[in-house]
DNA sequence: GAGTTAATCAAATCTCAGTTTGATTATTCT
DNA sequence: AGAATAATCAAACTGAGATTTGATTAACTC
């Protein structure tokens, strides 16, 4: 247990950051400033390492702090990975862009994924190392993907996609093909025969798959499902 | 280093298992059958878990064998996982279904990635652990994903599918898309709203991914890249 | 069937990495 | 200014977990 007097939880939501008075503007210690910090060196290594292998001594080193101020302001390393969740979500709930067609959100889902200040790739970690309980963070993620269908779901209505696709499947589809770079980087410079994943890789992937997506909206004949052959 | 003398690279490629005398069927001491033990107790685990999260002690209970024999015939936990790949790499070269279109391959493949005695997962492991080295694994690897392109190329000269689309890209869609129940379990269940991926759920979105993919046989107007807007 | 080798096991060891402890200042409050 | 509090740091602590060590005995050879 804790016997440092941590802080936890502290600016009561709409409240100015800097406490009381301005101070200096060049203070050398900053709650806020080194919190912040540590939250955008933990995006980058926990995306790009996963849980496990982060090392908070690097998290640390990058963010140019005391390893110990983890555990001071996050109180662990979890509590670190959970607050960087937290922060996605609220995240991406805002700024996804519903003005944009489907195929042109994917597009923009590759670019994401690739960036490692996003960390697209922690929804992967995520799913590998699910186990299934139903906790706060799981609901909080169920409605955004529900809201998710629903969009979807209009668009369907007024014809951009196909409406015999089951929409969450499509989500399912687009996301974890927009993933596919930063998800499986090893097997995409197998296939496009490059020793790294180029910007311009990137782009054509993005086209292509927006292609396919596009593709969907004046759909061929649907195959009756199984029964044949 | 290891004292004890290891065995290391037995059984020289094309000889009986039973090296010399039948024995009692029943022995109660056979490296091959612990061994295979052992492999297949690993695979369930490090699919499951990860390299990281899976405890050598777990794999050696669900084995029945004695911790230790893990260091003994595979050095170690990475030689025990290096060994999974390299068995999984032989297997997948010789068992893939040439026959089937590109649809029907796809369709096996989501419920092949769901199949936990399969480790379908392992390569989302090994795409988020990628460090971009170069070796031996990755030369294998690559050989084999470009044979992939070159066979879906020649079924794009054939018609089964628009040549407009970059078979690489293909590929990697519907390898990516079809490993996203495996992957992203947590989003297919906050999707799919379900509290669990039950087989029913993997037919379902096996067959529309695969009407996805057919979709692409006889493709929409290819929309001009870039240069709009 | 005696001796050697291979397979197996239980317990000791060792290392890595996250967390705690116990100072040491900067800041702020009065 | 002086006291109180918050931010920071360096070093010690600890636990988990993989690997080593050192036996023990089944299986095979001659």
């Amino acid at each position: 247990m804790a016997t440092q007097h941590t802080p936890q939880d502290q600016e009561p939501a709409g409240r100015q950051r800097t406490r009381r008075s301005p101070a200096p503007h060049e203070r050398q210690r900053d709650a806020e400033r080194t919190k912040a910090r540590i939250l955008d060196a933990a995006v980058e290594v926990f995306s790009a390492k996963g849980f496990d292998r982060a090392r908070v001594t690097d998290i640390a080193e990058r963010a140019g702090v005391n390893q110990q101020l983890i555990s001071y302001y996050f109180n662990s390393k979890e509590g670190l990975y959970r607050e960087i969740g937290r922060r996605w979500r609220a995240y991406e709930a805002e700024t996804m862009p519903d003005d944009l067609d489907f195929a042109e959100q994917i597009k923009h889902g590759v670019r994401a994924s690739v960036d490692p200040r996003l960390g697209g790739r922690l929804l992967a970690w995520d799913g590998l190392y699910d186990t299934g309980e139903d906790d706060e963070e799981a609901r909080e993620r169920n409605a955004q993907f529900q809201h998710e269908v629903q969009v979807l779901r209009e668009r369907q209505r007024a014809g951009e996609i196909d409406d015999r696709f089951d929409p969450a499947a499509l989500i399912l589809i687009g996301l974890s093909a927009g993933n596919a770079l930063a998800v499986y980087p090893h097997l995409a410079r197998g296939l496009f025969d490059t020793d790294t994943v180029s910007p311009e890789l990137v782009e054509h992937y993005a086209e292509q798959l927006a292609q396919v997506i596009s593709s969907l909206s004046a759909v061929a004949p649907p195959r009756v499902p199984d029964s044949h052959k």
